[in-house]
DNA sequence: AATGAATGAGAATTCATTCAT
DNA sequence: TATGAATGAATTCTCATTCAT
């Protein structure tokens, strides 16, 4: 069998490992059964159990990313860009509960090498929404723009709503319960926020002192 | 030492050494060393690993929640509530950055016996915005109610946003940048979520397809 | 059972099983077995494999250095200071064949942290036969003093020549032959190498190109 | 590319490998990275690692003895052999430390196999010297010949001096000192031995009870 | 003549946990 | 109330070695 096949075999495996177990108590003898190889060989293929993980990560946060990519249209309005993103994402992150699990769950609780990708990741896609609230206020012919600080501030609370939602709505759908469609979580979510946005583009901002 | 004490001493070492650590690397000579204990006398009062994380969770998440409450008056109008709750959320986990590292980042990525108590404790928080939303709705006028799965819905979007950000500006505060008040990061959320709970209340939908 | 004398136990195994499989070869769970105690023990006391090396290095390393002291008389004259230091050497040697194994076949052949010990033991065996070769230069009324650089090649060619004789006696008795006492060890080297030293220290040479 | 050639190779890479790692660390896989072939050619010329060792032992023992034996003038007198073989052995191994490396310190240090090769080497070389103690005494008209126990034992003290002081010699060359050439390290050991060697032959020994 | 693919066996090390006192 | 002493079980990782081609 040629490398390039096994080798993804194992790191299938292991993403399936790793979200079941987590990074610690997953072990390589656990993946090396499932992915249908010895262990040595893994370890010839993939070094050690971090490079393994590492692979995992960038494999599933790519394949994240260009779901999210991919549903965006770049021509459309901001509205419309941020729905049909919203909905590649939970569409994405439903159909790969595995790899979500890993980028979410397992890949932000251990330490330095692996935060930090996830950390990048992340980055990737709160920039996606922070140009898109950028370009929601200039469409909203906002004239004095948000300071970036507070651009930055709403994009980390978008995506940190969206993966809580996508979380949510899985484990809803995984427990057999009557599940959550990508599209009922995208609208909740643009019921949410989208206003708010709006409002911010326009100047119009929720004051805490209000008579 | 009375054991009260000792206890307490104990948990606050295991909060410090699972939030640096993780589960699973966390040792528990560590916890013993560091609770000036020695390891069987942290076994007598705390009986295993899994009780003594399970005994952090617990401890941390009621502080929580105290916290959230305390900061809300229930006597004050919707938003008023959500927004001091916010305050008081925000302000508590820029305080408690370990105890907030384990209910967020550690427990959630370990197994059943875990997760569930950390999703009760995340359930109550959400129970809190679920009431308040249908409050506000209720002071809105809002004659047909929304349908219990999408408040739950909006519930989990909303804390997951409030989490995000919390942990995106104890980040940068603890990096010495010039931080983010809880005021500021509530003030973002409110900005962000308060407009839509409000359409919602009155009837207000967002379209997914809008001409 | 006190810590000091399972650890004392614990190094004389190690002795035993490092002079009798190498470093590498040598396994923590015979070393445990050997002392009778369990391989978390091991690891308790004393780290790691290195560490354990490292202890029966420097353990080894100052009986030979003490038994070397003890044999010399420092105010008999240079000649018989040599002559007992040697015979100490070779009972010592002959005595505890497990240690000097591991010092002289074993530690010297594995890289940085071991070589260097043993260099360090070897250069104080040197620099006590380099004193007594200095002082048998004096005594033999040497005027023209003999270089530094010279005396250390002969100093280390003399502590090379023990070690070979050492080395070559002891096999002879530990395979059952009718072995060389440690007096006549002394006897031969003193016999090759004593009136070389005496004639140096009287400014007699050998020449290459005697005609 | 012919057998012969490609198995010199190996060897060449071998004896490099293992006197940078040692016998154990070694892996099969540097040294046929470093011979610039796959592992099972290496195993179809060289059988095992064991043999391989074998071969390098072999390999760098007889170049040692043909290069002493060249250098030794047969028909001269007996100190100007033994004068012309230390330069031969401290020119040899000075130029080849890989070789010496594998013999002085890997070989010596794992179990029969190795040892017994290595000790037939040696023992070839204490032959010559053996010879050369006989000639001497021969030649200085004694009587009553030396016993061949203390001979060897001589002959054995004189290899170990002569190892040390290459070990001593060399490294100084190599950390980038004034260096030793050969015909110091000669020197030097021609007037530790030579003098002890000539009174044996005449029947002149050093009585431990002096007054 | 030559190799990419594959593995069985065994190494060091760590850890939660329990006695005996 | 408190602990020094001790371990069974598991985990990561390495290596010499062999097929099938």
């Amino acid at each position: 069998m040629p490398r390039e096949v096994r080798e993804r075999q194992m790191v299938d495996a292991a993403v399936e490992v790793f979200a079941r177990r987590g990074y610690r108590t997953a072990s390589m003898d656990e993946i090396a059964e499932l992915a249908g190889a010895s262990k040595p060989l893994v370890y010839l293929y993939l070094n050690s159990k971090e490079d393994l993980f590492s692979a995992c990560i960038r494999r599933e946060a790519e394949a994240l990313i260009a779901a999210v990519r991919a549903a965006a249209d770049p021509a459309a309005p901001a509205d419309r860009r941020l729905w049909h993103g919203l909905r590649g994402f939970f569409a994405h992150t439903a159909a790969h509960p595995d790899g979500w699990a890993v980028l979410y769950c397992q890949a932000r609780s251990h330490g330095e090498p692996f935060a930090l990708e996830v950390a990048a990741l992340r980055q990737r896609l709160v920039d996606v929404v922070t140009q898109l609230i950028a370009d929601t206020a200039r469409d909203g012919g906002c004239v004095k723009p948000l300071p970036g600080e507070e651009v930055s501030g709403l994009a980390h609370a978008l995506v940190g709503a969206a993966e809580s939602l996508a979380g949510w709505s899985n484990a809803r759908t995984g427990s057999g319960g009557p599940g959550h469609s990508d599209r009922e979580a995208a609208e909740t979510l643009m019921n949410l926020a989208w206003a708010g946005l709006e409002n911010l583009a326009n100047g119009r901002r929720w004051a805490p002192a209000r008579p």
